[in-house]
This record gives structure tokens, C-alpha cells and sequence, in this order.
DNA sequence: CTAGTGATTCCCT
DNA sequence: GGGAATCACTAGC
């Protein structure tokens, strides 16, 4: 018997807690994006964590900019920013007020308006492909600069927000290293910072980091 | 299925 | 100036 989906919002403090601890406890979370054609609703099936001024990888590492403000700010909120000339990715942003830590929403499932995505997923085969991938997700709950700095504890009152979901039991989830990061020292390192459901068709397949030639 | 590459623009150095 | 927390597409196995 599978228990209804828990639509209460999740607390900020929740967020309010380390980065590995708040990153596989928002597995199965409900992403909730309300737009004047009606909400689309993403479950969380992949997210990867970014430890502030303590991880090289993360866009807090080197200091605040005007970029990456929205992370130095209190937890609960989301920080979106534009990578590789087209796309937008969105985090949450985690720890107290200045720590700058966040988790990277990575791949979901569209449980509502899957209508309403698959008009902006137009080279998605299928719904499975909806939200694989960070940009996917982002372009298909239509998340751009704009949304930076929302906050996703307040339900109704923003066009964002977290719902508690169903929370994933400890034993399906995996982790493993993160995916195409520059700086992460290649493998050895550290905590496994991404985390995802296990065998679940939504979950983006892995990439090590490739680093870019030069164009000629 | 895997591996390689072009697209395209913002932001920090 | 040049890298970037990616994607879509192609070729080849």
C-alpha cells in the first residue's frame, strides 16, 4: 500500500542542516512550479551536494559574486544559474545564513502538468526524459535567472515551492561521485555527493568530466 | 549502447 | 580571454 504523497511544505529547517545530511532526505520531495497554465508537479529522484567554501567544485569557492549571491543567503531558497551558453540549473541552498552550501536538483519525475512540460521538452522522446538531467529539469518546470533567490518554504505564496512528499527509505537510495564537475579530484575524494533513487528510469546516466579543447 | 563535438553567452580572472 | 554543476546530435560498434 503506497501512502499518499505528504502536500505540506517542508519547513526551512529543514534545509536548515549539513548539505549531506538534507541532500538524500530530499529524495521523493515534491517540487511543486505553479504557472498560469496550472502547476507541474516534479518527485526527486537525483541530486547532487555542493559544500560551500569547503568544496572546490562548488560555485561558492571562490567567494561571493553577484552570481552566486542567492547561496551565501539563508537556507530554503533556490539559486538558479546560466551555464554553457543556453541553460539554467537550480539548487536549494542548505546550512545556516552564510554557509553557501546547496544540492543541485538533477533528474525528477513529473507526477502533474506533464502537458504543460512536454511543450517546453519539445526533443524529449518520452516522459521519463521529461526532467533527466539538471538543464531538462530546469527547462521543464521553465526555471530560468528570474526565480533566483525564491523562496521554496513559502506554499501558494511563490511560484516555487517544496512539499514533505514521501520521504525515500535509506535503503533505496545510492550514491555515488558527482557527474561532470570540474575540480572534484577525479575519483578517490571525499563524500559521495550525489544521491539518487535506486533504478529508477528518471535518473540521468552517468558522466565523468571531460575537459574542453580549445576551439581552433 | 558508448564516445566525440558544436552550440552559445555569461561571468570571473 | 576562456572556462562552464549541459544537451542534442552523430558515428560507429
Amino acid at each position: 500500500m503506497i501512502a499518499t504523497p505528504d502536500r505540506t511544505p517542508l519547513p526551512r529547517n529543514f534545509f536548515d542542516r549539513p548539505v549531506l545530511e538534507v541532500a538524500p532526505d530530499l529524495l521523493g520531495r515534491l517540487l511543486v512550479r505553479t504557472t498560469p497554465d496550472g502547476p507541474i508537479t516534479l518527485r526527486l529522484t537525483e541530486v547532487e551536494a555542493y559544500d560551500g567554501p569547503n568544496d572546490p567544485g562548488s560555485h561558492a569557492y571562490r567567494g561571493r559574486t553577484p552570481r552566486n549571491d542567492v547561496m551565501f543567503g539563508p537556507p530554503g531558497h533556490v539559486y538558479v544559474y546560466f551555464t554553457y551558453g543556453m541553460w539554467h540549473c537550480m539548487n536549494l541552498v542548505c546550512g545556516p545564513d552564510g554557509q553557501a552550501s546547496a544540492v543541485l536538483l538533477r533528474a525528477g519525475e513529473i507526477v502533474e502538468g506533464a502537458e504543460l512540460a512536454r511543450k517546453r521538452r519539445l526533443s524529449a522522446r518520452n516522459d521519463k526524459e521529461l526532467a533527466k538531467g539538471p538543464a531538462r529539469l530546469a527547462t521543464a518546470l521553465g526555471v530560468d535567472r528570474a526565480l533566483d533567490g525564491t523562496d521554496a518554504c513559502a506554499s501558494g505564496e511563490t511560484p516555487l515551492y517544496v512539499l514533505a512528499g514521501t520521504p525515500v527509505p535509506s535503503d533505496q537510495v545510492r550514491n555515488g561521485p558527482r557527474t561532470g564537475v570540474a575540480g572534484d579530484g577525479g575519483n578517490g575524494d571525499a563524500h559521495p555527493w550525489r544521491y539518487w533513487i535506486a533504478n529508477d528510469p528518471t535518473v540521468s546516466p552517468y558522466r565523468a568530466h571531460v575537459p574542453r579543447r580549445r576551439r581552433s
